[in-house]
DNA sequence: AAGTGTTACTATCATTTTGAAAGCAATGTT
DNA sequence: AACATTGCTTTCAAAATGATAGTAACACTT
């Protein structure tokens, strides 16, 4: 299976993974939830090597997760912001956190708290068609019609 | 930053993505949900070669993700069966795989199912403090004191 | 009893990706 | 004029990945 493969695949949870399926990606947006946005913060931030910390603002850009916008026109430069997209894989982003919270929770922890309330949130992931929680009730997984 | 300084991460996610960001595992923990459990299940739908799917299905059973069960004694045949913590993976999946088809949603797509009522799911993650859905109100990520 | 099939791998080696270190371009600052 | 800042690129070694072939332990069939 090569990424035109995966592209291909019907499975929406493949098609993710086609190009955030890496050591950095992920990382990566998760720092721009944070609020990094240029080259190096990020750099600094992941420890990541130039070269890839490139290729994988390149790989996001394209696939729409963030933006390029300049912030200085002289010298010219330019920062990457979170797009409509990106903003809204903030519950993978928050739910990976849970897990992790969870199961592997040992020893100082970063918590999300809601700005407001000052709390630290507890997200859980319901079907909004029964109200259940994530893995309380069966699924299925549905192979589109005709294949 | 190498895998040792993930681990230590205080981040929650960091410490997921230290042993599943890659490009294969998260398909595995997707097809274990599916119902797969052998080697050669997981290596016919992925197409993974299988000297990779080995060094994953034995990084995925050490981070207690799934475990080896005896399906054989003669011959000895093992599988691959969910723990509870692969089981609680879930939410993490269906919200990418919500996600995904949103934004990656053309064409013939694999659709996730309540088994009771027949119908697609529309997963949503919560913060079950406030009850409001995640991303509709300001979040912080707070580092662990005296770091 | 010999040959064939099944399943879960391992061995080998070429290709691809990653990573560390250094350097560069365009500019502001002193 | 010299140095600092920022967002990269170049180079090359090291590590990971992938394709192909093969093996071990047995069951089943002829």
């Amino acid at each position: 299976m090569n990424y035109k493969n995966i592209c291909a695949d019907p499975c929406p949870i493949a098609r993710c993974l086609a190009f955030l399926g890496d050591t950095w990606s992920l990382l990566i947006l998760r720092d721009a939830h944070i609020g990094l946005t240029r080259f190096d913060q990020f750099r600094k931030s992941l420890g990541i090597a130039p070269t890839i910390l490139t290729r994988r603002l390149a790989t996001l850009t394209e696939e729409g997760m963030l933006e390029k916008r300049l912030y200085s026109e002289r010298p010219p430069r330019e920062e990457y912001v979170l797009t409509a997209a990106g903003r809204d894989f903030l519950p993978v982003l928050v739910m990976i956190g849970a897990w992790g919270h969870q199961y592997r929770g040992e020893g100082p922890l970063v918590r999300i708290q809601d700005v407001e309330t000052g709390e630290d949130i507890k997200p859980v992931a319901i079907d909004a068609v029964t109200g259940a929680k994530i893995g309380t009730r069966p699924l299925r997984f549905v192979l589109p019609t005709g294949v």
